[in-house]
DNA sequence: TAAATTAGTTAGCAATACGAACAAACACAA
DNA sequence: TTGTGTTTGTTCGTATTGCTAACTAATTTA
């Protein structure tokens, strides 16, 4: 079997298995999916747009918006209009969010730091410069395939110039 | 920075990158990503029955259900009833769903395979290894964690139990 | 100042995903 | 063989996602 194949085959397994723990950590935290991957980008952030949260979780506006409009509802998030440009909606979590981010959902990142802890060193270099490799090619062909927001954005663009 | 927090990153950039391929594949070929990943699911192993399919994917068999049911409609799937076991339903590609199978999901795949011949055979071997360290932890991990689907199971078992 | 652009929301729609309840086929014990 | 429980898949009802199109309000540009 082709070294490329093997990789592939692999990529899809660590996807599968990505895709399964978030699942987990979903039920245990009573969150959908969409709105735990929100919670974490937002952990990591502290202060964002709605814009900047759809761009960084390759959403549109709209569907972030509808989640956001659930989360405020649960209080683990909160929104604010900007000062300097009122039209930007500044969304940050709230102390129940942050508790919440606290407790389950930073396990099972702690169970995978902890193997990786486990093994030599100089494996853990090995590692991170691998997926540093494959980080880079997936993102160098989501370049060459152009990204789905600007498409549709390019789209958008020219049906208002056909329209008028 | 720590080598695991870097990995961390890493995986998270490369789940995104994934995702984002999805989507572009999604709309070239008029199937949504779960109908996507179903197809894919499909296309690798060429006969599956819904309980199956369920399981590889980490769904429920009624969402099986209801996406087979929209494949279905276009014609890129058929079912068959087993003839050994009746309660089996097979799920195998229509010629459609093969040849739909042949475009423009695997070109995704092609472009990977060209950055990814590109560099050095030691490089390529040493990618390999650690996509296999990883896969590997993230596996252990979802053991440690006991997975989403056989938890369901264990509760509905207990609730018949406690329901008699 | 008028026109265009940007940021976000709303509305309406198809699809996803789940649990609960169900039907049919099977397995196995009495 | 009959009855009881299990397995397999579907149907139903509901919440959520995710999209486009249309809209409002604020900002920028001509």
């Amino acid at each position: 079997m082709e070294n490329s194949q093997k990789a592939l085959v692999l990529l899809r397994q660590i996807i599968r298995s990505t895709d399964m723990q978030d699942k987990e950590i979903s039920r245990r935290t009573g969150l959908t999916p969409a709105q735990l991957m929100l919670m974490q980008t937002l952990r990591e952030n502290l202060q964002l747009t709605t814009g900047e949260l759809a761009k960084e979780m390759a959403l549109t506006q709209a569907t972030v918006t509808s989640i956001l409009d659930r989360l405020e509802k649960k209080e683990l998030i909160a929104r604010q209009r900007g000062t300097e440009d009122k039209r930007k909606v500044w969304v940050s979590l709230t102390d129940d969010g942050v508790e919440l981010m606290k407790g389950a959902p930073t396990t099972q990142q702690d169970l995978f730091v902890r193997h990786f802890e486990d093994i030599q060193n100089w494996e853990q270099s090995m590692v991170v410069a691998s997926l540093e490799r494959v980080a880079f090619m997936l993102n160098a062909q989501h370049l060459d395939a152009a990204p789905l927001l600007d498409i549709g954005q390019l789209d958008r663009a020219q049906n208002d110039h056909s329209k008028n």
